[in-house]
DNA sequence: ATGTGTGCAAATTGTTTGCAGGTAC
DNA sequence: GTACCTGCAAACAATTTGCACACAT
């Protein structure tokens, strides 16, 4: 858990270097947030979380710290089609290899943090000039679980 | 031109296929789609699209139109994270080889037509028995353009 | 004192739904 | 006449914004 706190200063000294300050407020989200990394929540999902902790905190905080976050790289925002975006922390040490399955029978989402685009950016650089800082790839189908209900 | 007709007399099909028919509104909406495959538009830039061509209809009928073309796997319905839904033609004739670029500078979006999956759909079903049938891959960047008139 | 941060409620925006009527087989 | 479709306006839900106040430097 102490590996938690390092990531919290470590988030920390990112705000200071933008002039944005760790309130209270914001603690409580970063740390709800880390504690529950791979949950893929939503802003009213962590909303919920974070009051049950901090109750001086109001919805539209929250929104604004995800805002900050997603602005200083430290969360991805991803949209997995179910009619809000989802916040997704990028761990320092992950890389940015990491996608998304979604099983469309139960709505499941599993993380895959292997490369599976090999060498995509460097085609795309090479054949449109695009140079990539980033990607979502998401997998839709159906999962082992549902699988096996399925042919049960 | 001719090429768009026989796709419209084949998602015709595929309507009655469902016990559904092909309205003037939906003709006209469906039209509209294929004249601007390359553009992602959204479900309002449609709908005025449509509306010059076709004044008696309605935005609620292009979402209800987009919605079932959907369902019939005819559209994929792609979110770029700028607040709501695009809508991209499915052609018969390109499989599901189909990537996304997105320019962070100037908001482009480009299309890729490449395998840059390889055998990510294998490795995801050996690994996690997971069975992909479809997906969606964004690759966030900054475009030829940008970078040109960056360096200047 | 200036700039940053806050909760709350109101406003905004993309999307969906209820309804009364329209049309095709 | 039954089942599908429609436009319109109202409803809805996720997100943003205005504001008056709080806090730290």
């Amino acid at each position: 858990m102490e590996f938690l706190e390092t990531q919290i200063t470590d988030i920390e000294s990112q705000l200071h270097q933008a002039g944005l300050k760790l309130t209270p407020q914001r603690r409580a989200t970063v740390s709800t947030l880390l504690h529950n990394y791979e949950k893929h929540l939503s802003a009213e999902e962590l909303f919920t979380l974070v009051r049950k902790r901090e109750k001086d905190i109001g919805l539209a905080t929250v929104y604004r710290t995800l805002e900050i976050l997603f602005e200083l790289g430290i969360v991805n925002k991803i949209n997995f089609e179910d009619g809000m975006s989802r916040y997704d922390l990028r761990l320092s040490d992950q890389g940015h290899f990491h996608h998304h399955l979604l099983c469309k029978v139960c709505g499941k989402i599993q993380e895959v943090h292997e490369d599976l685009l090999l060498d995509g950016e460097e085609k795309v650089k090479n054949k449109f000039g695009f140079e990539v800082t980033d990607h979502r790839l998401i997998f839709h189908g159906i999962c082992a679980d549902c699988l096996a209900k399925k042919s049960h």
